[in-house]
RNA sequence: GAUUCUGUAGCUCAGCUGGUAGAGCAGUACACUUUUAAUGUACGGGUCCUGGGUUCGAAUCCCAGCGGGAUCACCA
């Protein structure tokens, strides 16, 4: 059967127009829907359950039930609550209110077993005819309990709480109101306790992760996990929040329309700024702008910021992600690796009540302290090599030996990344700071105290990723202007990612800004170890997509 | 960007060597007052991603395109 459907909005708000449903199959192969009235003159096909769902709609409004009403539905208590809490010997629960979506309907004739499902988890309902219709009239139950409503729809119930002869912890529903009706099915996911096993099995599960990206909304009502998922992320940065809080650290706003963009090497989004008629940038970080207010006398701050690079995307990359950047006046980096361990810590304690955390096939544990190794002592640990005092051509050999590949463009300090990147850090599964940077790839770290031509600087390694990074922020002017030219210089030989230089930046580090730590946290990452997801994608809510083509 | 896999009902998937589509769940109808992947009976539901080509005939083979996944490259 064709349907004939004028534009989703026009359903909405006029149910009055009538839905058009040719019953002649196939007969006039030319007959094609009708154009639908609207603003896009929007066509859709609409599956028979959906038409079915619409239909329901108007059935109800004939009854005199609203499919969207208004007013606020008192809610009580959640499904979690009840079900950890409901003692029989107690009798208490005996007047609840709860709303959610109705997840599964088992109807036995003049009784019937349901699912909601809240904010907190599922609950079954008892719903039996005689008692949500005391009088002559069994509509409710009859009609819309049994006809009217769909899987999704939302509800909200009243009733008391009892336990059912297989032992199930139940709402006994005295009255049901329809809060929201699903004009669009949605998947069924089922579960099974394995007699066996002891393990639950899921039927049906919703797994198309295109899917799941671009329509989060049914991702989330469906996969209770993924829930648990964004929970624990949230938590994470509530957890590093109330640390520097405790600590007196400030939390900043800074901009991230940038007229120069700074901070990090990358390639930036660019966009236009009509009043002004000037270029802005998104911000690649906000490393300038935190040391700018170091030079202005905060001690300490930190912001969680929504960064932006115009790059490959991978199961690590978005092109927009987060990272807490912190800065504290008058540190070091030593100093920041033991703030880094205890920070970490204590997210994992939060999230996990312990320290050890299952990612993929390793168990990885946060307890301090975490192993510290320069680069050249991680490198001679895992290849064999001592490199710290080679010059190009050695390393070059060096690299040749261990078969990491090179191009000639490659100065030293690449030479030595692609080594650590190639032998060094896919192997570091348990947490790790690497110290001790070539100067050539951190035009904003501090050189080093006592070892000539590195900086003060380390990352944290976890899981074989980088998880941070942090320096001994460069604070002598005259030596930032110079690292400057020098990317000014790698710019102009066409690297991309060269850092710009930022004049008003160098005007504020002249001026004076004390011996300062500063450290970079990514935590879309530390939230994928954290929650054991294997991709960046299910860490974030609506991760970027092609656009999905609409016909 | 490269390689590779993939796109069939609302969801999860079958569909061999080409003969215009199947299952389970979901839906509809009926039965059933404590079930739980409820059950029983019956029924409906598909632009087989799109566009070309080969063929008497294409979900199936070929080409191109568009999505998506994985790996690699890029990305300190």
């Amino acid at each position: 059967m064709w349907l004939t459907l004028h534009s989703p909005l026009a359903v909405c708000q006029g149910r009055q127009l009538d839905l058009r449903v040719e019953s002649s199959t196939k007969s006039v192969a030319s007959e094609k829907p009708a154009p639908i009235r609207g603003p896009e003159n929007f066509m859709q096909h609409l599956s028979d359950q959906e038409i079915q769902r619409r239909h329901k709609l108007e059935e109800l409004e004939k009854l005199g039930v609203e499919a969207y009403p208004s007013e606020l539905f008192d809610v009580t208590f959640y499904a979690k609550e009840i079900l950890d809490n409901y003692h029989p010997e107690l009798n208490n629960f005996q007047e609840v209110s709860m709303a959610g979506r109705l997840m599964s309907q088992r109807v036995m004739g003049k009784a019937s077993f349901a699912e909601l499902m809240d904010t907190s988890g599922r609950i079954q309902l008892y719903v039996n005819r005689d008692e949500i219709c005391p009088g002559e009239d069994k509509t409710l139950y009859n009609n819309v309990f049994k006809k009217l409503l769909d899987l999704g729809d939302f509800i909200g119930v009243k009733g008391h709480v009892f336990v059912t002869q297989m032992g199930e912890t139940t709402v006994h529903v005295t009255e049901l109101k329809l809060l929201a009706k699903a004009l669009r099915p949605l998947p069924v996911v089922k579960e099974k306790m394995d007699e066996a096993t002891g393990q639950k099995v899921t039927y049906d599960a919703f797994t198309d992760p295109e899917q799941r990206y671009r329509q989060r909304y049914v991702d989330l009502a469906v996969n209770p996990q993924v829930r648990d998922t964004f929970v624990k992320r949230t938590q994470l940065v509530q957890s590093m929040r109330n640390f520097l809080n405790d600590k007196g650290y400030l939390e900043v706003e800074t901009p991230i329309l940038q007229p120069l963009y700074g901070g990090a090497a990358a390639r930036p989004f660019k966009t236009h700024h009509n009043t002004l008629d000037m270029t802005l940038y998104l911000r690649i970080a906000n490393e300038l702008y935190l040391k700018r207010l170091i030079v202005g006398g905060f001690d300490g701050v930190y912001e969680f910021s929504k960064d932006f690079r115009n790059e490959g995307m991978s199961r690590f990359h978005n092109p927009e992600f987060t990272q807490m950047e912190l800065y504290v006046a008058y540190k070091d980096y030593n100093w920041m690796m033991d703030l880094v361990e205890e920070m970490v810590e204590r997210v994992a304690m939060t999230l996990h009540g312990h320290t050890e955390i299952q990612v993929g096939a390793n168990v990885i544990n946060f307890q301090r302290p975490w192993q510290r190794l320069t680069m050249f002592e991680a490198i001679e640990k895992y290849t064999g090599k001592a490199i710290g005092d080679m010059d190009e051509a050695a390393l070059r050999a060096t690299a040749h030996e261990l078969h990491v590949k090179l191009d000639p463009s490659m100065g030293k300090a690449k030479i030595i990344d692609e080594i650590f990147g190639e032998h060094v850090e896919p192997r570091l599964i348990q947490p790790t700071f690497i110290t001790d940077y070539p100067v050539e790839m951190s035009p904003l770290a501090k050189k080093h105290r006592d070892r000539p031509g590195l900086v003060e600087r380390f990352e944290a390694i976890c899981n074989g990723k980088e998880i941070c990074n942090a320096f001994s922020e460069l604070n002598d002017p005259i030596d930032q202007r110079q690292r400057f030219e020098e990317q000014l210089e790698l710019g102009k030989r066409g690297d991309t990612e060269a850092m710009v230089l930022d004049e008003d930046f160098l005007r504020a580090l002249e001026y004076g800004m004390p011996p300062t730590a500063g450290l970079g946290i990514g935590i879309d990452r530390l939230s994928m170890i954290m929650t054991n997801s294997n991709s960046i994608q299910d860490v974030l809510f609506f991760p970027q997509m092609k656009p999905e083509k609409l016909d």
